[in-house]
DNA sequence: ACCGTATTTGAGGAAATCGTCAGAAATGGC
DNA sequence: GCCATTTCTGACGATTTCCTCAAATACGGT
């Protein structure tokens, strides 16, 4: 038992390391999301609530920060995707779930959505980003004859920007209704991929779990939402 | 006469402080389109090739010229789409040629294409952008029942986000041919729209009068590309 | 040619920002 | 409890950046 016992002890450090490197990652995020990306170190590791020197030890630019809290944003996004499409068996209904619940994910984590799209377009072709994920369940609905299109890669293009340019507009219109909006977008998108117009509007209108459950569900805390604490 | 050389002669300072401000914008088009936004402002006029203090006559910050440097570039490209497609009557056919044009811009015009790139998610919806006349495109193919969508605006964000993402994979693939991507992308857009795949195909395959020659038509000197002259 | 106005210019003091480093605090092993 | 190691911290000198302002230049009218 000792072994587990020292072994558990051996990682507090690892911990408390990871912990401020996380502060700062949120704070990152905050600044992205608020596109203001030009505010002095200080500004960052007083929002993170770190000393001034804490960043040196984990940053060398801030680019590279700002890099590490998109790449951060992106791994959560893609596991709650995977966690909501995994059971799915029809392609064509994968990427409709994930294209409507991504809709309405821009208006519930505003934060998370904003970091996105603060880089959204360099991402689609980009390896880390969301592209590949999306050019696989399009690649696998050619191959089952659900989707028609010439070339993959174009349809990607189309998709990938469609999918920033909803999250753009759900936050610029907040008076619209962003379920409405990201069913219709993603009807328009399904048309795209060579879904007949009555099959596409069929798999939009699936009723969909509630989103806020889904990400309770899947990332518990989400550590999103700026919540400094006690000041 | 007199009147006339007057007038002339009248306008010789207006034109020097016009001279001014256009070098100051198109050095700012440079830097947008490099991505290197923070810059010292004795940065932004040494490559304007103006003195420091000039800045301070015409902007009051950074962010200021930044934002005349976007605008004019869109209504550049603005303008050279109305002058290619004026004459057309077919509102898909207006649309496939502004898209596909607007595509192998990219590749041809870099500069122009990057500022564009650089705010464009916020364009599509705003006031200023190329989203007005795309949506009034779209709303007029469907008074004509040539397209057929549930929702022009959703419609707009799709063609909106899929002409930037195809804008940034021209970049990002400079291996892949661009015409052929183009073509591709707008053939996915019209079935977004309603075509059939053998319209929307027929549409694509249009022969193209050269964007090289369309450009210098449209806007001789383009003033584009950094050329600054004898050094 | 001469003067009033508009515009440009860059030097320079004020202010902001950087990034190091020595010491403090926490951790881990004994 | 004690020392070695890791991490955190913020004060400080060096550097960068800002932006005002008085002088220089170009222009327009007479």
């Amino acid at each position: 038992m000792s072994d587990a016992v020292a072994a558990a002890a051996r990682k507090r450090g690892e911990r408390r390391r990871a912990q401020t490197r996380a502060a700062l990652i949120r704070a990152a995020q905050q600044l992205l999301a608020e596109g203001r990306t030009s505010v002095p170190i200080l500004e960052i590791t007083e929002l993170a609530d770190v000393g001034m020197g804490s960043f040196y030890n984990h940053f060398d630019t801030k680019e590279e920060l700002f890099e590490a809290a998109v790449e951060s944003a992106l791994e959560l996004q893609g596991a709650v995707l995977d966690a909501w499409t995994k059971d799915i068996e029809d392609p064509a209904e994968v990427f409709a779930r994930s294209f409507r619940l991504t809709g309405r994910i821009h208006r519930v984590e505003p934060q998370l959505s904003r970091v996105i799209l603060s880089r959204g377009l360099e991402l689609i072709s980009s390896e880390h980003g969301l592209g590949p994920r999306a050019l696989r369940d399009i690649e696998r609905g050619c191959d089952t004859g659900r989707f028609n299109v010439a070339d993959p890669y174009s349809a990607l293009v189309i998709a990938g920007g469609a999918a920033l340019a909803l999250g753009q507009a759900v936050h610029d219109h907040p008076e619209r209704d962003d379920a409405e909006l990201s069913d219709r977008v993603t009807e328009g998108v399904l048309r795209m991929l060579g879904l007949t117009a009555e099959d596409a509007a069929a798999v939009c209108s699936t009723p969909l779990p509630s989103v806020t459950e889904l990400l309770e569900e899947a990332m518990p805390g989400l550590q999103q939402s700026a919540d400094p604490g006690p000041a």
